[in-house]
This record gives structure tokens, sequence and C-alpha cells, in this order.
DNA sequence: GTCTATAGGCAGATAGAC
DNA sequence: GTCTATCTGCCTATAGAC
């Protein structure tokens, strides 16, 4: 039968990258104006074909939404596991972390899964799972983190590693949130400088 | 000529109820599924009445809007000069500060501007203008309570006021936007403690 | 003030030719 | 894989009767 894996592997490869091509767009569109405000028609205006030809690669617009998820988290694991591997005192990997949010903000976009946590009510559940499972991502590489940090001396807070790690997302997803309307960077930095000063050891 | 001077106090104040009544479902709406949403239709059909009325009282979605900015400032700004009423120490102004967001976080909404603020490339410019100048009034007033509370012991913080104002008014946003899918306020207090207790004298 | 009726556009989606 | 053509439905908005 003439499946996916019987065509050759060159055109697979090519309509692997205009899947991806069709992502790249979609990521935009929704990190700056939310899945609800673009269309398959934006897209296809964008890459110069047709809205029908990006329903041969997404059946739908809820299954786009599921696969730039799913390519955004595995993208963000990638980043997380990076700054592991430069094996950084905790403070320096909290910096590190929270780079990744400025990085996004200043190519004027939001964080993905902030986004689509203020259009959770109207978002398809797959999407809507995702969204909580990289939240819960993000806060287990923080606790641990904060755990390591705290036990090595070089971080102190107080309770529990969860809860600050929480505290951390939050205060990171709200600052993005609030500097995007100022288009002013310095906003978010003064905020992030604030936030982890308040995790070094008292001297 | 019958201007909407000459009609009688009585419809007058009919009139007004209507808009009030639009204003409270439309308000209920952008909280929690955002400002592109919701649609004419969604309002008239909570309050049994057909879209063309809907457009009687507000011409279009984007002045529907604005007016519910300005209804949302307004109640805002009382709710902060009801605060300052009690005369209040500074580390419980900025806690009932948080209160009002945990209580909106209760009633499963979204801060009216942080949602907006998320939709921001969308919007009509009045009202992205009045979005800034809500997160400013927010933040005029907390400096003022912080460099009153830094002023008189009950706070310590360092570097402008100005700076840790929009950390707060950021974490508060953050916190809100990544606690709504979870719908557990507990997640939106912890948060909320930590940040207080951060602003607490060092004994 | 609220209604019916309707315009005009864009959304997401599908069928079938090439 | 991408196209043309088309469907259906919902959107914002308006005209005009009551």
């Amino acid at each position: 039968m003439a499946t996916r894996t019987s065509i050759g592997a060159k055109r697979e490869r090519a309509r692997r990258n205009t899947a991806e091509s069709i992502l790249d767009v979609a990521e935009q569109l929704v990190q700056s104006r939310g899945f609800n405000a673009f269309s398959y028609a934006d897209i296809a205006n964008t890459l110069g074909v047709t809205k029908a030809s990006l329903h041969y690669h997404f059946p739908g617009k809820a299954e786009l939404g599921h696969a730039l998820l799913a390519r955004y988290a595995r993208r963000f694991a990638d980043a997380l596991a990076e700054i592991d591997r430069g094996r950084l005192p905790a403070p320096d990997r909290l910096a590190a972390y929270a780079e990744l949010y400025a990085t996004t903000l200043r190519r004027r976009r939001m964080c993905l899964c902030g986004m689509l946590a203020a259009e959770f009510a109207t978002l398809p559940k797959p999407i809507n799972e995702a969204v909580v499972a990289f939240f819960d991502d993000n806060e287990r590489w923080l606790m641990s983190v904060l755990e390591q940090g705290r036990a090595d001396g070089t971080l102190e807070f107080e309770g529990p590693a969860g809860d600050t790690a929480r505290m951390i997302i939050g205060s990171l997803e709200g600052a993005m949130l609030v500097t995007r309307p100022y288009g002013d960077v310095g906003r978010f930095n003064t905020t992030v400088a604030a936030l982890l000063a308040s995790l070094e050891p008292q001297a």
C-alpha cells in the first residue's frame, strides 16, 4: 500500500521540512497573537501556499496546535538538558533558565505555554493537558536545581522547593506578560535580577 | 431634538442598567476566555436579547471593550482607594492588594488586563493604551505603599521602589496565569505568601 | 430600545483534479 | 503534495419596522 513508509526518503524529508515550516510560522503567530487569533489563511499567505495544502500536513487546527506544543516542549527540554550539561552552580543554572525567557521576549514573543494558559478555557483538551505537562516539567527541573543549591549553600529559600519553583515560573511568565505591552526588555530584566537576588544566601 | 438628555430619567436608568448587564457578561467572558474568544452572540444568548440590541448600546466590539476596560479601571482604582482608607501598615496594604487578585482567581477569572496583555498584538489601539495605563496606575500605587513601608521600617527591599512594584505586578499576574490551568487557588496563595515574606524586614 | 432580516466577510474544513 | 473550487457556519455590523 502507498503509505508514508513506502515513499522515497527524499520526499519524506521534503514533507517533514514543509511541516516544520508550517510549525515555524504557526509558532510565531501563536506566541505573538494567540491561538485564537491566527488562521490557516495567515500561515498559507506567509508561506505562499494554499490553506488546503496545510490541511494535508495537519488535518485541523487542533492537531497543528498539539504538534506545535509537542515540538516546543521537546526543544525546551533539550535546552534544560543543555544547561545541565554545563554543570554550573545552581544560581547560574537559574540565570540560564531565566535567559531562555529573555531570549523569547527579545523576539517579541510570549512563552508559548503562557499564551496558551491565558486561552486555556477555549482550547482543545489535548492542548490543555500538554500545557499543564509543560509547567509540571519546568517545576520538576527547577525543584532539583533549587534543592541542589540549598544543599550546597549556593541558594537560600524557605519552605518546600516546589513552592519556590512555582513562584519562579509564575514570576517569569508574569514579567513576560506585563513587559510585552511596553516593548521594553529592561523591564523584564529588573524583575529577574530582583528574583534571582532574593534567592542568594544572605551575607 | 430627541437626544438622550431629553428622554425620561427612568428610561435613562433602564438604558444604563442594560448597558451594565452587557458589560457584566462581557467582562466575565473576556476574563475567562479572552477578547478574541467571545462574540456578540455569546452575550446576546446569555441575556436573552438579540445581537442587534447590543449594537444599540455599544456600536462595535472595540467600543464595548473600551467601555469594559474603563469601568474595570475605575472599580480597581476605587478598591485601591478603599484599601488606603483603612490606613493600614504597608505590609497589610500589600496583602489587601494581593487579595484583590485572589478574589478574581476564585471566580475562575484572569485579571482583565493580564488577559488583554496576552492578546495585546491583536487589540484596538485605545484598548492597548488603557491596558498600559492600568499597569501604570497599579505601579504608582504600589510604589507609594512600598516607599512608605520602607520609610517606616515595615518593609525592606533594595533598589528603586518602582522596580519592586513592577516585580509585584508581574508576579501576581503570572501566578494567576499559571494557576488557572490547575484550578487550584492554593498554588496562587503559596506564591503570594513567598512574595510578601520576601519584603518583610529581616529579623 | 428591541426586534427581524440580511449583508459581507472570514473561519475551518473537504472533494477531487493534477 | 499542492492546487482550485466549494461548503457550511459564525463573525461583526447595518437597515429599517415596531
